[in-house]
DNA sequence: CGCAAAATTGAACCCAATCAATGTTCGTGG
DNA sequence: CCACGAACATTGATTGGGTTCAATTTTGCG
């Protein structure tokens, strides 16, 4: 691995505060590997080999069952994934693909045990990290079963806004099928969710999205600190 | 609180292996508290004053939104709740009530807090605690999404079989709303699902349930350890 | 320019919620 | 001990959000 890449990792808040020969056995074995878009990274009912971490690129948690699949979350950089699975040592519970093309970092999952016993101060971090993730997961779960795919859309175009600087104009930065997958709709349902949000300040065309009334558009998502982060 | 009650806390995983200092530190300021059925215990936005134990009785999980509510997750002793939320000093994501009976531990979270952050054999158990708690919502929100309705119910007799003694005669030990609302329906589809299961192998009569076929019920239900445990 | 993938539009269907009416339990007080 | 009322439970009819299937239309790209 590469010296700045081992930086970036160093100082994340998950490795900041570990000690340095902890920090070493802990990446002496680790890869960063990169992957194309639309690859499989793990699938549940497996027992962890790696810690995985998403330094570059989007990455899907879903779970499949008798033919039926469901997102569980989305991930963006840098988040850690299946953490719970590696410190308990019992197999995935969902699986994973990557979105984008990404960069993931894997630390083997025998020596983040390891060091997680060792190392107090790792130990500490692992678990903000947890409740970070469980938080989020808990965000996830809420989103689906208290908005209708078109509130989810609104408030997602609302958060998309924020992170493009808030301009009221919103680019996508991935094709519709996936966005509707994120979302937890099928891709019929967003086509028709576009035009529904017509009514509610929103104009569309093609992968360029207009903010044209923000308070309507606020009014009908009715976003909350308490789903949306 | 009662020695019995302090050596029931001490023997859980989370406190065991604690130092006996810390360990009085963290009770000496506790509440066991009794609490009848369907009493609120915390609401969604408020900071964390205490992490909460069920001790004794089950506790509800749930959100609210623009009217519409939706269950999390249904604890049984002796668990935790809320430990995300006190570790990470944020609100609460969730809400929670008893649906029976109850009797919760509640410790002051400033002070799981600071021993979380002294003592490292605390900290380790409360990433194990957080593991689990993490896992078990992924299987209740794969449970919801990955399932009908009657396949929940269908998987739900399975697993009261099992707990029971697997005679094959399940005995209802809640009313059926409060079922409908673990399985996440309303009380008239639970009432529809009964009658339906008895294409599989179900015959239900009142709080009684029998499995006549179990064949026939397995294979209906679909059981997995990936989704219920 | 032409083709394949993506996106849209329409129709039918499905699961589950809701509303409404009726039947059943069960605890309580006469 | 029985009668009664209230909560619980069942049954039927309707509605709604969303998926699926199928047919076009549009987009992007070689």
């Amino acid at each position: 691995m590469r010296l700045s890449e081992l930086n970036l990792i160093r100082n994340l808040p998950l490795f900041h505060e570990v000690t340095e020969p902890q920090f070493e056995y802990l990446t002496e074995a680790a890869l960063l590997q990169r992957f194309p878009a639309r690859v499989d990274l793990i699938s549940e009912g497996v027992l962890p080999d790696f810690l995985h971490i998403v330094v570059d690129g989007s990455v899907e948690l879903f779970s499949t069952h008798e033919g039926r699949e469901t997102t569980i979350d989305i991930l963006q950089p840098i988040t850690t994934f299946i953490l719970a699975a590696v410190i308990r040592d019992e197999v995935y519970l969902k699986s994973a693909r990557s979105l984008t093309e990404t960069r993931i970092l894997m630390l083997p999952a025998e020596r983040v045990r390891e060091v997680f016993s060792r190392d107090a101060a790792f130990a500490r971090a692992v678990v903000n990290e947890l409740a970070m993730r469980y938080r989020s997961v808990v965000r996830a779960l809420k989103n689906e079963k208290l908005r209708t795919s078109s509130e989810r859309l609104a408030a997602w175009i609302l958060k998309a806004n924020d992170q493009q600087g808030g301009t009221g104009h919103v680019a996508l930065t991935c094709d519709k099928r996936t966005l509707a997958s994120q979302l937890g709709m099928t891709p019929e349902n967003l086509s028709r969710n576009f035009s529904l949000l017509a009514k509610h300040g929103i104009r569309s065309n093609g992968r360029e999205i207009v903010i044209e009334n923000r308070a309507a558009l606020v009014s009908y998502a009715h976003p909350t600190s308490l789903i949306d982060g």
